[in-house]
DNA sequence: CGTTCGAATGTGCACGGTCACAATTGTGGA
DNA sequence: TCCACAATTGTGACCGTGCACATTCGAACG
């Protein structure tokens, strides 16, 4: 038996090819299954791989092949339940499809921060970006540095242009406020996202495209930003005045803080105020009382997205690119208003 | 001017060195800032680049250097608001290092799962590993694959080995139980996170620890999954019998699911139950009643993480290992039992 | 003015795969 | 038996960057 030289690098081809007594090409023929292999040799070269518990070396293999097999994932407020559910799913799609996955994630929306993300991405070669933040701003600045790779977002209206996926979040803000309409609430506020979010935008107007289909005079809705402190703060605000019976919130979050405000006014929930929220997170459910909300089935999105970009990267049999329909699920925090 | 030639390849090192008319080892200098370079040509160079949108190859400069600047990420549940966040802080941190991150997530816990999504980092040469999902299981197939990188993991209670980073979990649990029992409770039971996870073991150790300590008798832990769902449906389960004051929750969404199964009994919080929940999640200061809870710095944590893994990668001027001690946030959803 | 030495720059190859093409082997039909 | 042709395997170059070493440049010094 030869010696077993302790070198230092990891096994190359060529190391598995001497042992197997093979070229260096014949390696990496197994290693791509290539037809035209004799099972005999492809066995014997696997089994020197094993040995020698071969890895091929990825740098080598992208540098060579002049692509990386990585995409990107640009993304604000990964924390959260949605965003960092559906990033989970497009992961999963990615290895699944046999790329990787680079995240950036956005801390503030400035012009510099994206840009710098971006850069951060596209110094790894990404072949293809996923927008999970999607504020108009970033898609200004995408389009304003000619972005060299497809690129899609998750969660937007769909009319943006032909990178979107589409979510119908208009139908679902619709079916939402068309709930309470129908409950017999006329005096209807609005807690919407922060300006210039896409989906804030798209329910916004959801809402108020619904209200006016129904003839249902409408005030202007609040700009929170998608935390549960806001929606409690702005709850407070608006109990002051109390000239409404119903709320829809643009996530389940200020929904969560919006209750807090009015049951800490002495109000009962729905007896005096409904509330609406959208996403349906997991503990909606729970909530006191549980929540009524438009879910949104985030993985799936995820998923969807993922097969858009991998189409985009090499066109394959076409994705269906129709919209997500969102479901209204009816809990207990919606109810006919008293007077 | 000379022609523009369209080439289809992004531009080398060596285009920038042709136009800048240097050596591609110039070029090269220029980018890792080697001192030896002249000012106007360190300029030229990088006008060059400018000029050009020249973009370093990650590939290549791996392949080259031997060194990938990339750590992976294992995660299990990387939806939840922990995780989540600490792998928000994880990258920000890597990307501020210098490193790219690479998440692994992990659907099941079986060791093929956990051997596959291994394999998948290492398959990228990552030079590090960070482990979110500290299953017991995890680390049997991280030793028994004998990985050849360093990884540290969060949310340990350090005593593991040495790869731990100690977050005080068992105080943290200590301080919730203790704040139980001086309110007067004495029969306190307690929701733990799933069997196997470490840091659902170090929670129900420091409740055990502290019941002990006060010389309280206790009641078997109950072992639940974290979900709201499973908060809910234990919560129902208990009440049959009722022989509890109060009830510590590993964490605030298993706490939320009780606490909606203690109120559909008709049961007030904490006038019949006290609930003590972990971790301090935003929405927590939104339930109702407010949840007492333990917080946890994530973000915090996934920096120190970061940082501890670097080190190991290349040793620097040594880390602070000191613990992290949790802290106790009172809120409504405690008080006094009532006989 | 030649020498010396450090700063600045250039040369050639290695990294570990893949690609294009060449060479060899194997098989069936004339 | 010999040839055409496909299946299988081998050869060498190349991808873009960094490293080790060689070379040139420039200023200070004797």
């Amino acid at each position: 038996m030869p010696a077993d030289l302790p070198k230092s690098r990891a096994p190359s081809i060529r190391d598995v090819a001497r042992l197997a007594g093979v070229s260096h090409q014949t390696v990496s023929r197994v290693l791509n299954n290539h037809p035209s292999i004799r099972d005999s040799t492809k066995a014997r070269v696997q089994q020197v791989m094993d040995d020698l518990q071969y890895r091929p070396n990825r740098a080598a293999r992208a540098l060579s092949r002049g692509t990386s097999r990585t995409i990107g994932v640009l993304s604000a407020s990964s924390s959260q339940y949605g965003p960092a559910s559906s990033i989970a799913a497009i992961q999963d799609a990615a290895r699944e499809a046999g790329y990787y996955v680079n995240t950036a994630n956005l801390t503030s929306v400035d012009p510099e921060t994206i840009e710098a993300a971006l850069d951060h991405l596209m110094l790894q070669s990404v072949e293809g970006i996923v927008v999970i933040a999607p504020q108009m701003r970033v898609f200004d600045v995408l389009e304003q540095l000619s972005i060299a790779v497809p690129y899609v977002t998750l969660q937007s209206t769909g009319s943006l242009n032909e990178h979107g996926l589409s979510f119908d979040q208009i139908s679902g803000a619709r079916a939402a406020t068309r709930h309470l309409i129908d409950l017999g609430h006329r005096n209807i506020y609005h807690l919407a996202g922060p300006q210039d979010w896409i989906e804030a935008e798209a329910r916004m107007r959801g809402f108020l495209d619904e209200m006016g289909a129904m003839d249902v005079p409408t005030t202007a809705p609040i700009l929170g930003d998608w935390t549960a402190d806001f929606g409690y703060h702005a709850g407070r605000e608006l109990l002051r005045v109390r000239d409404f019976t119903a709320i829809f919130s643009s996530n389940d979050q200020m929904a969560l803080g919006l209750m807090h405000a009015i049951r800490d006014a002495g109000l009962s929930i729905p007896g005096d105020v409904s509330v609406v929220g959208f996403d349906d997170i997991p503990e909606a459910a729970h909530f006191w009382p549980p929540l009524t909300t438009v879910r949104q089935d985030f993985p799936e999105l995820g998923r969807r997205c993922m097969a858009l970009l991998l189409d985009d990267i090499s066109p394959g049999p076409g994705e269906h690119r129709e919209a997500i329909i969102p479901e209204l699920v009816v809990r207990a925090s919606t109810g006919p208003p008293a007077f």
